[in-house]
DNA sequence: TATATACGGGACTAAATAGTCCAAAATGAG
DNA sequence: CTCATTTTGGACTATTTAGTCCCGTATATA
């Protein structure tokens, strides 16, 4: 041991298709297990039962546990910053923020609350646990609050916004009172602390409109 | 089995002052482990090493660890409304306000915003795994939120607050944006989101002052 | 087609961790 | 003081779970 070079020479390691799409499988099913049970409460047999793989595999695609935990940390951010992306790169108006708001409370409803963000529960399961884990994930969720206030800027440099707003501060106490509302909402059982949580930072939002517009955020 | 009455005649099972300091040395250690390493990463082991008890102890006052990761819920939950009692009881005034969240905020940035609200961080641990334990986590929060909307029920009857000032709702908002924020600080390693959150949720409740005050909210 | 290497099955080992047990010491009621 | 009961130490077992290994098969490149 000891005679690896620490800027690898990166050995040439072909890669099949059939590789690829194994460890994707085995992505795909821990990405579903620890959604619903959480990280450390997965087991990879678990993993290996779910994904119709063998031990040998899950050793042949990731180092151990905690590089497959890695791994997912990536999996799940790429997955949510591409919906996000999906929601929020054409937001322009306080009513496309309406929009957002509505899509991310109906999909929690579905569950009836449970099983919180993907990404706000391995950041309380990881943090204090796997330091390169929260790293990875406060990089996530500052991308994704950049997504928010990428939009807050376009609205403010439209004149939809006053100009003393400031869209940094504004997607922070967004994302802050959603995962809030994830919390809240996953420990009762019920979407409505949720809402009431996103209610609150959109009013937030809209008293740093020019024109103030209708009532309800509906 | 199964000759135990559902409604037992509690057998008079004496205790002793030495029984109730080991089992409170226990859930000392078991509380301080578990803030940091978070409930599932803890060990019974650690736990027996940490409150100098041995193994025959930690069973003989609980019946497994599950029992005693929901004697750990009451516990914090007792800790944390006790505390919250003192700062929110004599609520009635927005600055009461403002310097229970100076509190909050300093208390967190002792730790660099690391571990989060233990209330919280059991709850996104325990939820999807305990249903028990969830709904203690349940009620407490509401309890902690019921602290707070009766302090804007007072401020709403002495004309503080304006009358369609919704104080359930606000304190939902609150305390989301307080968890939410306690969740980013944790993942940042740094208390700002937690301040910004807060303040969201403060500027929006300020937003229902009769009398609008100064700017700043420190 | 030859052959090196990725990929895979699954039994096996090792380690960590929960949980049991019993004999002895402390304690409190009568 | 006596005796039943609680409390304790700590070795022991059981179970779960991570991680290893061997050997066979599929796949890609030459």
């Amino acid at each position: 041991m000891g005679d690896e070079q620490g800027s690898a020479p990166t050995k040439p390691r072909r890669i099949s298709q059939r590789g690829i799409a194994t460890r994707e499988r085995i992505l795909e099913a821990a990405n579903r297990l620890m959604f619903v049970r959480g990280v450390n409460a997965t087991t990879l047999d678990d993993v290996r039962e779910a994904s119709q793989t063998s031990k040998s595999q899950l050793y042949h695609h990731f180092a151990d546990k905690q590089e497959l935990v890695r791994a997912l940390v990536r999996y799940r951010g790429a997955l949510v910053l591409q919906r996000e992306r999906g929601g929020l790169e054409r937001l322009r108006s306080f009513s496309g923020l309406v929009r957002w708001r509505n899509a991310l409370v109906q999909a929690n409803s579905l569950n009836n609350g449970k099983y919180g963000c993907g990404l706000g529960s391995m950041a309380v399961e990881l943090s204090d646990q796997d330091e390169q884990a929260r790293s990875m994930l406060s990089e996530t969720f500052a991308a994704w609050e950049k997504l928010i206030s990428d939009g807050l800027h376009r609205m403010r440099d439209s004149g939809a916004l006053r100009q003393e707003a400031e869209p940094e501060k504004l997607a922070t106490g967004l994302m802050a009172a959603l995962q809030g509302g994830y919390l809240l909402a996953n420990t009762a059982h019920d979407v409505g602390p949720m809402e009431v949580a996103l209610d609150m930072a959109l009013e937030h939002i809209k008293s740093f409109l020019t024109e103030p517009s209708g009532e309800s955020t509906r």
